[in-house]
DNA sequence: AATCATTTTCAAAGCGCTTTGGATGCCGAT
DNA sequence: ATCGGCATCCAAAGCGCTTTGAAAATGATT
C-alpha cells in the first residue's frame, strides 16, 4: 500500500493525504480523520526512501564502530550504549544504523556514509586523544555528538562524557582515607582519553598526599578479564605488593579478584578494590550491597542522553554546542576496607 | 555532487555515467575510465535514498531488540554478533540497521519495517520455543534468517544454530566420566529454544546413565553473574550438593567460581564447572589455558556465516532454506577435575 | 446577488537515482 | 549507394514521497 494507491482509495489527492498523514492545518478534521483511519486498517506506512529522498532527510543516526584487524576487542559496553540511544531513536522516530570498518578505513568510511546521505548525523565512539574523527566530521560538516571527549582538539565540538577524573580522584582519596599508600591502577589503553583522564585524577588524589606514582603499579591495556588477573598477580606477586588496586572495568575487577582469591587473599580485607562500574544489565555489581566499591555511571543512560543530544543539534545544527559532564557516583561495597597493618 | 553534476561535468548523460560506474556492458570502457576516475576525484557517492527507490532495494539489513521494562536485560552477546554479521555486511555493501523496540511493540515494528521499506530483510535473535515471529515473517513476507531455531514451528524457515543439545549432552558425559553423579545445571531462561535445547542434552545424558535430572539443582534465569552466583551458593548450601555444575554462560560461570571459592572450595578440585563459552571478544576464557572446561562456538562467526545466508536468501528468495548447525568445541581447561571421593 | 476572505483540495514539479526504448554514428556486407 | 548490425550514447519515464502554487468550495460581508 503507498500514498497513490491509498488516496484513490479515499478519492483524495495524494497532496491532501499526505499533509492529513503529517498533521498540516489545512486540512478538514473530518478528512483527517478518515484518511488515519485508512491508513491504520490499510498498514499504511510512508516508503522510508521516498520519504527521506523528497524532505532530505534521513531519519537515521549512524555510529562507525572501527573493527581492528590486531586486537579484535569488541567493546562491551557497546550493547548497553546502543540500547539506551535506540530507545530515544525509536522515541523520536530516527533509526539506527551502524557501520562495521576495519578501523584503518574509518575515515573513507566517514565520508561514504556523508556523500551517500544515509544518516542525518553520527555519534563518535571512544574517542581518542588527538581524535582526528572530529576534525573530519567538521570538515565534512556532518553532525556529530561525541561520547566521551578529546584531550587536545583545539576545535569545540558537542560532547557527553563522565567525569573520570573526578571518579578517579574521589575513588583514590576514598582508599587513601582508609590508609592505603600503595595503590595499583590497572587502566584502559593509553590513548583512549577516558584512561588518560582517570589516571589524571588518580596521580592528582597522590600528588595531594605527597605520593608520586609508581609506574612499577600501573597497567595500561585493553580491559579484559585477562589483563586484570594478569596485572594483579603481578604485582601482588612483587616485593612491594599494593594494598589496594583502581580498576577501569568490572570485567578487569573480575580478574583482579581472581588474582586476590588464588593466592589465598580475601578481596576486601586483604586488598581492596575499586572498580568503575558502567552498570551493564548483563553485568551488576552485586544486587543488594554491591560486591565491587565502584564509580558508577549508566552507559546506557549516557546512551539515552547522548541521542538526544544529537537529535537535537541535527534540528538545529546552527545552535549552541552542548557539553554535558556526568558526576559518576561513588558506591561503596565489600571490596573496600581498612590498609592491613604494615607488618603482614 | 550527485550525478546530474557529475555527469554535465563529465559532458555526458546521467545514463551512461550511472551504467558506467555500476559496470554495465554498454558503455565505452575509455569513457568508464574518464568516469570513474572523475567519481574518485569529486568523492561522488550515489545518494542511498535515491538509489534505494529508483531499484527497490534498500541495500540494508534489520536486526530488532525487543527491550523488556521489566528484565532490562541486553544480550551480552549482541556486540560480538554484531561485529561478525557487520563485517559480512560492509563487503557486501549493505548497512545495519537496528530498531530498538519495547517487546510488547515487537511484531509492530516488524510490519513497520515491511512497509516502510527500510531493509531487505531482517536477522531474529533469540529465538523462543513456539516463536510467533517466525509466522508473522513469512506472513508479510520479509526475508529473514533466524540464529538459533525455534522448537515447536511447523514451518520451515532458514537458520543458523548452535547444536546446543549435543553440547551440553558431550559435556554432561565429560562430568559422568569423571565420576560425577551430582551435577547442577545453570541455565539460560526457559522458553528460549537454546535453554530448552541444552537442557535436553543434559537430561539425555544423564538418563543414558539411569539417573533422573533432579528439579533441586536445575536453576534457569537470565544469565547474569549474580544469577550464577546465588545459584551455585544455594545449591553448594544444600543438603545434598553437587560436585560439578554445568552452566550456560561465562558470565553465569564467573558467579558460580565466586560462590565456590567463598565457601573454601577449588574449582576443578573440589567441584568442576563446565560453562558454555561464546568466546565473547571482551571475556576471553583465559589465555593459553583455559579457565573453564567449556563448550565453545564463537557468536562472532556465527554472526558472520549468518549474514552470507541472508544475504543469498535476499538475492535468491525462492532459492532453497538454508540450516547450518554448528558444533561445538569441548574445550579441556583448569575447571573441571575427578569427582571428590564420596566422603568429604 | 455580488464580492471578498478563508478553508479545503488538487495538479504538478522535484528529490537523485535506474532503466526503458530509442537515437546516432560507424563498419563491413550487399 | 544502401542496408543491417553493432557499439555507444541519450532523453525521458518512473520509483513514492513532499511541497509549491493555484483552483475550487465555502462562508461572511456588503
Amino acid at each position: 500500500m503507498n500514498l497513490k494507491e491509498l488516496s484513490s482509495l479515499l478519492g483524495l489527492s495524494q497532496t491532501t493525504v499526505s499533509r492529513a498523514l503529517n498533521g498540516y492545518p489545512e486540512v478538514n478534521e473530518e478528512t483527517r480523520r478518515r484518511v488515519a483511519l485508512a491508513a491504520e486498517q490499510h498498514n499504511y506506512r510512508p516508503n522510508t526512501r521516498a520519504k527521506g529522498l523528497a524532505t532530505g532527510r534521513a531519519m537515521a543516526i549512524g555510529h562507525v564502530i572501527p573493527m581492528s584487524t590486531k586486537h579484535e576487542m569488541v567493546n562491551p559496553i557497546f550493547g548497553d550504549f546502543i540500547a539506551g540511544a535506540g530507545e530515544t531513536y525509536s522515541r523520536n522516530g530516527y533509526d539506527m544504523v551502524l557501520t562495521v570498518v576495519e578501523d584503518v578505513n574509518e575515515a573513507q568510511a566517514y565520508r561514504n556514509i556523508r556523500s551517500r546521505h544515509t544518516v542525518d548525523g553520527v555519534v563518535v565512539h571512544g574517542p581518542k586523544m588527538q581524535d582526528s574523527r572530529i576534525g573530519l566530521l567538521h570538515e565534512i560538516g556532518l553532525p556529530f555528538v561525541v561520547h566521551g571527549r578529546a584531550s587536545g582538539i583545539a576545535q569545540d565540538y558537542s560532547w557527553l562524557d563522565v567525569n573520570n577524573r573526578s571518579a578517579f580522584l574521589r575513588a583514590t582519596n576514598f582508599l587513601l582515607d582508609l590508609g592505603h599508600h600503595r595503590i595499583g591502577l590497572i587502566n584502559g589503553l593509553e590513548g583512549m582519553d577516558f584512561a588518560f583522564r582517570r589516571r589524571a585524577g588518580y596521580e592528582e588524589a597522590l600528588k595531594a598526599r605527597g605520593i608520586t606514582a609508581d609506574p612499577a603499579i600501573m597497567r595500561s591495556e585493553e580491559m579484559t578479564e585477562t589483563f586484570g588477573y594478569r596485572s594483579a598477580r603481578e604485582m601482588l606477586g612483587s616485593d612491594n605488593p599494593p594494598t589496594a588496586f583502581l580498576v577501569s572495568s568490572m570485567i578487569c575487577a573480575l580478574g583482579v579478584r581472581r588474582a586476590i582469591e588464588e593466592r589465598g587473599l580475601r578481596m576486601g580485607r586483604d586488598v581492596s578494590v575499586i572498580t568503575h562500574d558502567d552498570a551493564l544489565s548483563y553485568l551488576q555489581n552485586g544486587s543488594d550491597v554491591p560486591i565491587f566499591t565502584a564509580t558508577r555511571s549508566s552507559v546506557r543512560e549516557a546512551g539515552r542522553r547522548l541521542a538526544e543530544i544529537l537529535i537535537e543539534r541535527i534540528n538545529n545544527p546552527d545552535g549552541p554546542l552542548i557539553h554535558e559532564l556526568l558526576e559518576a557516583e561513588l558506591m561503596v561495597g565489600q571490596s573496600t576496607g581498612p590498609a592491613p597493618r604494615e607488618t603482614q
